[in-house]
RNA sequence: GCCGAAGUAGCUCAGGGGUAGAGCACUUCCUUGGUAAGGAAGAGGUCGUGGGUUCAAAUCCCAUCUUUGGCUCCA
């Protein structure tokens, strides 16, 4: 007999290889229908493998995060398993589960395929899975494993276990299908209910572009078809707030193929939020000792040949900008950074001078891949929120203290209520690729880690992901719909001081160098827009509105009071407009809706002859009828809050 | 940059080797109205661009640009 210890602390006996699937049985039937796998001493195992020795077991279903990527790594297995029996000859790669669903990477041939044939690959699929097929482990020797794929010729298999010891490879085998796979899996097919092929993609072997690219094939599955249904409606809605469609139904910005890709250009209303956005920011900064600065659009060559961009990045970016003068080269500034440091070095700096913060809205363009460019997320030429902050090493967490307030306050005020923070720290197998010396790293990566950690931050800690110049806090978001948003940004550099000589006279009388602390709250205007958009599905909290009211005459009779009303609200702070139209007031009602405008004024004869307005609310809320210093009050206090 | 898809009126889209279509938006006229679409008429397009095939190309082929789903990348 062995002992087994539940999640609830409890320990029943059961005999020496007993599974998780007589655990759940013992426990309740129910319960054993809906176990997909379970965490034996915290590794995820199948249901249906036995237990040789006493273990803590936690039972996984559906509701447990590796429950469901086991469900949907299995549905992977399932989706090869359809694939071999429509497409015989199919070499298959690889075939996880991602966050939502699962891909697997084939290779047809010289076959085109297509997502037309999504239909017969899902259907295929779910006969298969009511078919209730059980996936069975077995371990298998290296030799024999390369004998089984050498017959099938799967060329990407036998090149996965190139890279496998011998006496760690199991297969895993439903119904006709045998896969090299560690597992684990679901006890059987039938409890995939609802199947949804989604899109279908290029993707290289291994990730390496210089290998062959594989056909990869997305899809999700689900226990019930509800569940699947409600999948596609929250796809719908993610459509519906889709930056880039409601960008150009608001009227925010556009491109245009004469201006060139990934150039926005900024309507008349995306310049207004933006601009508010802007304020916002910089009235924060200000009071939070930051210097607004501002530096121009293209530096010399010789700037990011100091800076080091020049030699990492000169051959994948924006080509230089010649000038009359033999020889002369600009580059069109990439990042602040360097001009920043130059303003730093205007004027010998004193220890007391320290910290100093400049800061600008500054405007940089990348040369981003043709292929990555991506609505207002990903463009060429965008403005970042950005400062340096330039400091004494002892100052370095406090100045990261003072920015992770700045940023949560920037959250706060916008509405991301859900996030957490992700520290980057440099790859521990690879440090040859970043510059600086170990310690100032270590000092750097001590500093994040200590002032995150104080100011209570929610944070996951990824190795190898900081810039090559610096580790890095990077604040991801969760918007209304769930889906997460890298924005927020703080990096510490011990770099560009270096490099660019920059000094302070300190207590001593010597010269020490700073430490540098790039940070952007929003990351880019644009990003943080197109991010603000879809949190918001277009309808922007009443201070950032572009159009905070509109004045709708019942009939041209009332034009007049419409004007003289207009008048007396707007000023710098409130703005609103008419519609003048010859259209009824349902019309003008309707089309105001359509635009998100969140305040409707509506005036005919009652209005004019009392003097007041009838105030309705963007969503169909009557607010009544009041006057229009009152309403002028509520604009203000809603504003203000 | 790579693989796949798309590009037709301002917008959303239908069509498809033989003179270009709808709805909405727009303009004009009628209507002077009360909380989500009043009526009529009109105007608007070298079918992304450049080549090729053909008696004939928006339609087929090639190239290219842009957008897009992914991959790789992201100072």
């Amino acid at each position: 007999m062995i002992n087994i210890t539940l999640p609830d602390g409890s320990v029943r006996q059961f005999e020496k290889g007993t599974t998780a699937m007589q655990v759940a049985l013992s426990i309740s039937e129910g319960l054993a229908r809906n176990v997909l796998a379970a965490e034996i001493n915290g590794e995820v195992w199948d249901a249906t493998r036995a237990i040789e020795e006493d273990a803590s077991v936690k039972l996984l279903t559906w509701n447990d995060d590796k429950g469901k990527s086991t469900f949907w790594h299995s549905s992977a297995h399932l989706l090869a398993e359809a694939l071999e029996a429509l497409y015989p000859g199919v070499k298959l790669g690889i075939g996880p589960s991602v966050e939502t669903g699962f891909y697997y990477d084939v290779d047809f041939g010289d076959r085109t395929f297509s997502s037309d044939e999504f239909k017969q690959i899902e259907d295929k699929m779910l006969a298969l899975a009511k078919q209730k097929e059980v996936f069975e482990r077995k371990p298998i020797s290296k030799a024999d494993a390369v004998a089984y794929f050498t017959e099938k010729g799967d060329e990407y298999k036998l090149d996965l276990l190139k890279d496998l010891e011998d006496g760690k490879i199991t297969f895993y085998t439903q119904g006709n299908f045998t896969d090299l796979c560690r597992g684990p899996h679901i006890p059987q097919t039938g409890v995939i209910k609802a199947i949804k092929l989604t899109n279908v993609a290029g993707a290289f072997w291994r990730g390496d572009e210089t290998r062959k690219q594989l056909t990869r094939i997305y899809g999700v599955t689900f226990p019930k078809a509800s569940e699947l249904t409600e999948y596609l409606k929250f796809i719908e809605e993610a459509k519906r707030r889709d930056h880039r469609k409601l960008g150009k139904e608001l009227e925010l910005f556009a491109f245009s193929e004469k201006v060139g890709a990934g150039l926005p250009l900024w309507l008349p209303k995306g310049t207004a939020l933006r601009q508010k956005l802007q304020d916002f920011l910089q009235r924060a900064q200000i009071k939070g000792g930051y210097e607004p600065v501002v530096t121009p659009h293209i530096g010399h060559k010789q700037l990011y040949v100091t800076s080091g961009h020049y030699e990492k990045y000169g051959a994948d970016a924006f080509q230089p900008i010649h000038t009359p003068v033999e020889g002369e080269e600009f580059f069109l500034k990439p990042m602040n950074c360097p001009h920043h440091c130059e303003i730093y070095k205007v004027k010998p700096r004193s220890y007391k001078d320290l910290p100093v913060r400049f800061a600008e809205f500054g405007t940089v363009y990348r040369y981003e891949q043709s292929g990555e460019l991506h609505g207002l997320t990903r463009v060429r030429g965008f403005t970042q929120d950005d400062a340096h902050l330039f400091c004494r090493p002892d100052q370095v967490k406090e100045e990261f203290k003072k920015v992770i307030d700045l940023v949560l306050y920037v959250f706060d005020a916008l509405g991301f209520v859900d996030f957490t923070a992700q520290v980057s720290l440099r790859d521990p197998e690879n440090r040859t690729k970043y510059i600086g010396t170990d310690e100032n790293w270590q000092l750097a990566e001590q500093a994040i880690i200590e002032a995150a950690d104080e100011k209570g931050l929610p944070t996951t800690v990824e190795y190898g992901e900081a810039a090559f110049y610096g580790p890095k806090l990077d604040f991801m978001v969760k918007d209304a719909l769930g889906r997460r948003w890298q924005l927020g940004t703080i990096q510490v550099d011990y770099n560009l001081p270096e490099r660019f000589e920059l000094e302070y006279t300190g207590s001593d009388n010597q010269k020490h160098r700073p430490v540098m602390i790039h940070r952007a709250p929003f990351g880019s205007i644009e990003r943080f827009v197109a991010v603000l958009i879809e949190h918001c599905a277009g309808q922007f909290p009443l201070w950032l509105a572009p159009e905070q009211f509109i004045v709708l005459p019942v009939s041209e009779k009332y034009e007049e009071y419409a004007k003289n009303l207009l008048e007396s609200l707007n000023n710098s702070d409130i703005r609103g407009l008419i519609d003048h139209r010859d259209e009824k007031v349902g019309r003008k009602i309707r089309d105001a809706e359509v635009k998100k405008i969140p305040y409707m004024l509506i005036v005919g004869e009652k209005e004019m002859e009392s003097g007041t307005v009838s105030v309705r609310k963007h969503g169909s809320v009557e607010v009544g009828t009041m006057s229009p210093s009152d309403f002028k009050e509520l604009l203000i206090k809603e504003i203000t809050v």
